[in-house]
DNA sequence: AAGATGTACAACCGCCACAGT
DNA sequence: CACTGTGGCGGTTGTACATCT
């Protein structure tokens, strides 16, 4: 038997949002607070609505700063690069882009940027926005090895599968919290130049600009620095996987990264 | 002009993690 | 320790609008 829905769809307005509905959710917020429980809150904000669809509709749409359309170049390698790194985590790549909700930036990317890249991928033409400062192409260059041409941020590849969720970073929580360290510490000799791409990736995605509490804080807070690295390891798998054929013999590869984070 | 098709994006769904009991 | 409620997440769907034929 599962679980009872969080509301009862029956007699709960759903579908899009009036004006007077964010009216009301948005006053109601504002003089209120959300008050630690959204399932609550339309009873209290006198709305007919799922708390759900509520605290979507806020942290999404009415919440204060919010930024819809107008995605930057950088913004766009930001996500970019991300995306090929970490895959569809778009709760952690939003986080990296203020203004931005997981929600937008998910359908900027399924819409628009997915497509964007992959023509730039079968074009054979590198995925370069126009240099910036932070994030420029030649910047960007992870250039490995006298044979190898391997840059980050050259084509168009799949990034990483899913993973499950693994509450990595909490946009509520303080910076002190600890991301979980993965179970498999696998920082081995064959495993550590995946560990590196840590030094690479996030100076590359804006450094102190993105991170500034270090980047340990891309991990939720992180200070210890060897923890930082074996996160990174599994983090940034297909970043991981570009240091390790560089710095290991082909058949050498470090096998396995971190298939799961917990 | 009208129907077909494509695009963008808001909203929903179901699952998982975690905290509280 | 098991159970329950809630928040958070990513995937998917629905629909309005734009463009094409």
């Amino acid at each position: 038997m599962g679980r009872a829905p969080c509301c009862d769809k029956a007699s709960v307005k759903r579908g899009p949002w009036s004006p007077e509905e964010d009216e009301q959710l948005r006053s109601y917020v504002q003089l209120n607070g959300i008050g630690g429980n959204w399932i609550a809150l339309p009873q209290k904000a006198g709305l007919n609505r799922c708390g759900k669809s509520c605290r979507l509709r806020w942290l999404n749409y009415l919440r204060p700063n919010i930024k819809h359309g107008g995605y930057t170049d950088e913004e766009d390698r930001i996500i970019w690069s991300l995306y090929s790194s970490i895959g569809s985590r778009w709760s952690i790549i939003a986080s990296k882009l203020p203004g931005r909700t997981d929600n937008d930036v998910k359908n900027y990317w399924n819409t628009k940027l997915k497509k964007k890249a992959m023509a730039a991928s079968s074009s054979g033409a590198a995925f370069a926005a126009p240099a910036t400062p932070a994030l420029s192409p030649a910047s960007s260059c992870v250039t490995s090895s006298s044979s190898g041409d391997v840059r980050l941020g050259a084509a168009y590849t799949e990034p990483p599968p899913p993973r499950q969720h693994a509450g990595l970073v909490r946009s509520d929580a303080p910076r002190t919290e600890l991301a979980p360290v993965p179970a498999v510490a696998h920082l081995d000799g064959a495993c550590w130049p995946a560990a590196a791409a840590l030094d690479v990736l996030l100076p590359e995605l804006g450094g102190e600009q993105l991170f500034p509490y270090g980047y340990g804080d891309f991990f939720g807070g992180l200070q210890d620095r060897a923890l930082e690295q074996q996160l990174s390891s599994c983090y940034f798998p297909n970043v991981a996987e570009i240091w390790g054929a560089a710095a290991v013999a082909p058949d050498g590869k470090p096998p396995g990264l971190c298939n799961r984070l917990t």
